[in-house]
Parts: structure tokens; sequence; C-alpha cells
DNA sequence: CTCAGGCGTTAAAACGTTTCAACATCGAGG
DNA sequence: CCTCGATGTTGAAACGTTTTAACGCCTGAG
């Protein structure tokens, strides 16, 4: 339980001072090969293993990366944080993630105790903008799918005004007039970036701003789709939507299931889109239009501004993506009966 | 960039000794309020981050949990991390996830990294057995979704010979009498007990061994799923399996998709079984019949588990929960023509 | 007025590495 | 034979905390 061997008992063990058996584990290079064999062998017998803490606090550089993510079990941002691993991976990184669960507390935590930590670096997707006052603390951090509004950070976003509106575009264009915005909480930026886009496509095609309606939702979660759903069907068929826009894909996920489950049927009741297009959005019960971003690619640069942060004359740099729409059944088009 | 900011700063500039800042930091009720406001004022006032590097080299332990998973892309693994971080949580301990993506390599490089950190304790659902050689080195270890087969470790499973039964015995008595299994790669440990339950359940009904067939996948991931339908398609249909067990949920997805996508119906003309029971399962296309596993009470249990390994007299413990059937469309009894 | 005891504070010794300048050793070049 | 540079190795000083035992001060009891 406590061996507690350290590098002074292999050095002893193998016969030669401390600082070779450090240079052993540093520079393999740098030290005679017999001596080396040496030392790897004591190392072997003696199960050491290399206390991680004091290396860093000597040294300085941590070797890891952490990925403060807003929701672990949306698959849209595991897919953010391959593209993250890869990337660090390639500078000799690991990354550490952590699950803020769109809890402001556990986000904070979260962020106080990997600057303690002294990671050489942060990524973030805050749970809402105020959690964003990441005071700068000797950690660079990078804001992930949400654009920096102070300078003190480098960001990397999708464009999710011109999001909602392609999606909402899209369903004008299909001869919806009712539709819905499900997704929430306001606190959150997509959200309401997403929103705004909806409520521009809605200008653009000269419709009255009532052609939009916003019923908010606790979360992006399933659940929350699935009570928007009964929320919609429990409307009288002439004032309900003909057609939802979802702040994510499981929401829209979990419209699908509550309508189906209510014998409506998408897209014919109610067409449906969704945005981030996971992989299982195309699997649904009825595949899912939804909004496309670049997820590893999202998470691969990030990563990269954030290996970049510690160049010497460093300026904070924001770079945004184009969403994209794909469109499946879930709009086809209106049958006219 | 190098504030470096260290206890002695704080409290020179307060005007105490670090002895009184560090109690400050740990012990707040032994140090007077008056001397606490001013090194509280002193901290916010330089900014001052505790190292944890330092204080964890002294005070020999650590305030975190490590979690390596499988596949963070697969939900069942996200619940059964949030059950861990719950149980974490509340003995006060943060939660590290890390992504082994199924690759034994990066497996390897976590764990020694994690053990070098001298994180608390770490949960892991492992490759392959032989990555299971987790040498004890120190850290407790807690094998979470396999069953521990040396005495060395605590582990919680779930009954997947049982699980495998289940399905496949549901299959039969839906009247199926040619059954694929699609998964793999058999050298996970999951893989290998459900088609022995899925091999017992034919036994049992008194069927022929070549009843059920076994298609071996790369990995347990949606493309491969997609991938075994189009070989099932490729069948002739006088041959061509009337039902498939897949090894977990998203094989069944991507398998469904693929039928869908290639005008077969589900499950007329292919009955499908999934497992884990994600939340997307009852989502699908089809809604999916699934072995449901106790995801969050597998994570909650596993950190207990490993939270006790610290006691005195501690010896390993092996829990096992039961797997249950959900029936779903997805096997919905065929119709006779 | 003295003394015991409680309270708040502190000096100094760890913790296990990395790193740096210095130190042997040796072969080659002058 | 002396010097020089290269090659390997080392002693000791950090790194920034926590912790322990001791210390001075104050209060209330005797």
């Amino acid at each position: 339980m406590k061996p507690s061997v350290g590098i002074r008992d292999v050095a002893q063990h193998a016969g030669v001072s401390n600082a070779t058996v450090s240079n052993v584990l540093n520079r393999p290079d740098v030290v005679a090969p017999a001596t080396r064999q040496r030392v790897l062998a004591a190392i072997e017998e003696l199960g050491f293993v290399r206390n991680e803490s004091a290396r860093q606090l000597r040294a300085g550089r941590s070797r890891v990366l952490a990925y403060v993510v807003l929701d672990a079990a949306n698959p849209f941002f595991t897919d953010v944080a391959r593209g993250v691993e890869d990337a660090a991976r390639e500078a000799g990184l690991a990354l550490f993630l952590c699950n803020s669960a769109s809890d402001g507390g556990r986000e904070r935590e979260y962020l106080e105790l990997l600057h303690e930590q002294r990671v050489e670096g942060i990524l973030i997707t805050p749970v809402d903008a105020e959690s964003a006052q990441l005071a700068e603390r000797g950690t660079p951090v990078v804001l992930v799918d949400r654009e920096a509004t102070d300078g003190a950070h480098c960001s990397v976003a999708v464009d999710d005004v011109l999001g909602g509106e392609l999606a909402v575009t899209h369903l004008i264009e299909n001869g919806h007039t009712r539709i819905a915005m499900i997704g929430g909480p306001l606190s959150i930026q997509q959200v309401r970036d997403r929103r705004e886009g909806a409520v521009k496509a809605v200008a653009n095609a000269g419709l009255p701003p009532e052609a939009l309606t916003f019923l908010e939702t606790k979360s992006l979660q399933v659940a929350e789709g699935r009570g928007a759903g009964e929320r919609l069907v429990g409307l009288p068929a002439s004032r309900r939507p003909t057609a939802a826009f979802c702040g994510n894909d499981l929401v829209a996920l979990g419209l699908l299931q509550s309508m189906t489950q209510q014998g409506l049927r998408v897209p014919d009741d109610l067409a449906v889109v969704g945005y981030d297009d996971i992989e299982f959005a195309a699997a649904a019960a009825v595949p899912l239009t939804s909004v496309r971003q670049p997820r590893e690619q999202l998470g691969r640069t990030a990563a990269q501004l954030l290996l970049a942060e510690n160049e010497p004359d460093h300026e904070h740099r924001h770079v945004k993506f184009q969403p994209e729409l794909v469109v499946r059944a879930s709009t086809a088009v209106k049958r006219r009966n």
C-alpha cells in the first residue's frame, strides 16, 4: 500500500546518484548504455513509479490538457473532444475530460482545480456568459464553441446565428408559417444566437414575427424535447406550429420520440430540424434534418490555438466556422392533402 | 504569464507567516477571524492560486479520481461516468475522464500517467484481458463492467452471459431460427460473454448450433453496424438470418440504419436486439429492443468500492448486477404472410 | 501576584523530483 | 608529458506547499 520507493532508492539500488536516474528518465541518450540498463533494471525491480507532483513542482511544466465539457452525454461534445485529443496527442500531451454538466458550480470547481494543478492549458465550453469570467490566472484558456467577448482568450466557434437562419429559412421555403423554436435556457449563448438567426430568417422572408414562437426548455437534453412535444400536442391544431427548430439534436430526438408516441407524424404533422448533426440524428425514427458543425475540426483547432498560446508575441485569435444544413426526411416537403 | 505568486508572498503581504496562510487554506477555523480576513484579502489582491503539485507532494493525498473509459462516444459509458461522478463528488473528489478509445496503447499511457499523478484511485473499463494486467502499483484500481479474473482488484460487472441469453431467448420465442450475432472484436470480454449467453440460449431451446452465426466486427461502433448490415443484405434471402443480436446499441443503430436505407423492414425482414439500452435506443428509427444495464448504479458502486479500498482490512469484492430485457418495436412478433 | 492552560502564530523540516555547475575520466593532439 | 575537449556522473540547491512541535500571549483561577 505504501511502497513509496523514490528516485534515490533506485539510485542506491543501481549504485549511481539520483541525478543519473533522473537523466535516465528524461534524457536517456545522455547516459552511458551500461548504466542506463542498470538503472532500468533497478526501476523494474523496485517497481518505481515516478512522482509526477514532484516532477511538476520542480520542472514547472505539466503534460496534460483539460477540456471542461458542457455535457459529456451529448455526442457532439465527445466528438469535439476527439479532435482535441488528436491534436493534444500530437503534441505529446494527454487529455483529461471534465464534465460540468451545465452546472456553473461544478464548472467553477473544475476550473479552480485545473488551475491549481497547473495543467498546460484549459479548453472550455462554458455554461453561461458570466461563468466566462475566466480571469487570467496564469493558465491559458481557450473557449470552445463560444465566441470570447472580452479579448482575454482565444476562441473557436461556429456561426450559430447563421445556423439558425439556415434552419428556419429551410422550413419557410418548405411552406411553414407557424414555426416553434425549442431550446434553452437562454443563458446559453448558443441558444440565443440560434434564436437570433431564426428571427432573422423570419424577417428576411417577410413573415410577421409571430410566425416564430419560442419554447424555452431548462436544458438541451432528450427529456426536455419529450416534454416540449407534450406541450405542443396539447395545443389546438389550429394554433399548433407545423414545424419545430430544436436547439440541438438531443432535444429534436426527444421531440421526435414524443410525436410518434402520441400518434403524430413527422414531417407531415410537424417538421423537425435539429442542430449539431450528431451521428444518431441520421439513425433516428425519422432521419433528422440538422445543422452540421465541424466537430472534430472545432476541437482540433481549439487545441492548436491553446498550444500556440505560449508563443512569445501571442495575440488572441477568434476562429469562426460555418455550419451547414443537412436535409433529411424529418423536413421532407409537406404533402398537400 | 509568470505570476508565480506563492504562499510566502501572500504571507509577507498579509504580515503573517506562511504557516498561517496554509492554515487559512486548509483549516480556516483554527485561525483568528481578523487574520483570516487579512490573509484572504492578500490572496485576492495578489491573485494567488495554490500550487496543487506542491500540496500533493507534501500532503500525500490527491483530490481526484480518474475513469479510463473504453469509448467516450458511447453514451453507455458517459452514463456510467455520471454515476461515478456523483459518488466521487459526495466524497469530495473530482473526476477526470480519460478516453482509451479502445486502444491498448493509449490505455497504457493513461494508466501510467495516472499512477504518476498519484490520483486517489482509478476506475477502468479495460480494452482487453491482457491489458487488465494492472499490476498493483500503489494506486487502487477498480474494474468497471468487467469481472476481475485475478483477485488483485475489485470489480463491478453485469452478467453478460445472462444478457446474451435473455436477448436470444427472446428472439427464439418470437419464432426465429436463423439468428446472427453481430459484434466484436472477440478480445473484448463482454462480447465473448454475450456470445456465450447467445449460444446457451440456442442450446436451451434445443436448436442446432448453426442456428446462430457470429459476425465479427472490428469495434462496437455505429459504422460497424452499418457495414454488417450491408454484409447481411448481400446474402441470399434463403440463408439470411431473420434476426440479429448486436453487441451493443451503437452497432444495432447502425444496422437499423443500413436496413431501412436498403429497403428492408425491421422487424419484418430482420428483427434486431441491441445491448445497453442507451437513451437513443428508444428514439431510433424503429424503437430498439435492448438489454438494459444499471448504468449509473454500475458507476456509483464502482466508485464506492474504490473509496473503500483504503480501509485497513480491505478485501477485494466483485459485484455483479443483473441485466434486464426491454422489448420494443424492433422485435415485434413476426407477421406470418 | 503567580501559574496553568488555551489560543493563535511561527520556524523549520520535510515531500521527491529536476537542474546546474562542477567534477572525474579518458583519448587525442600538440 | 601536458593540455584540451568530450563524455558521464554527481552533490546540492531549488520548487511551493503541509505539518509538527514549540512559542508567546492572554485570561481566569487560585
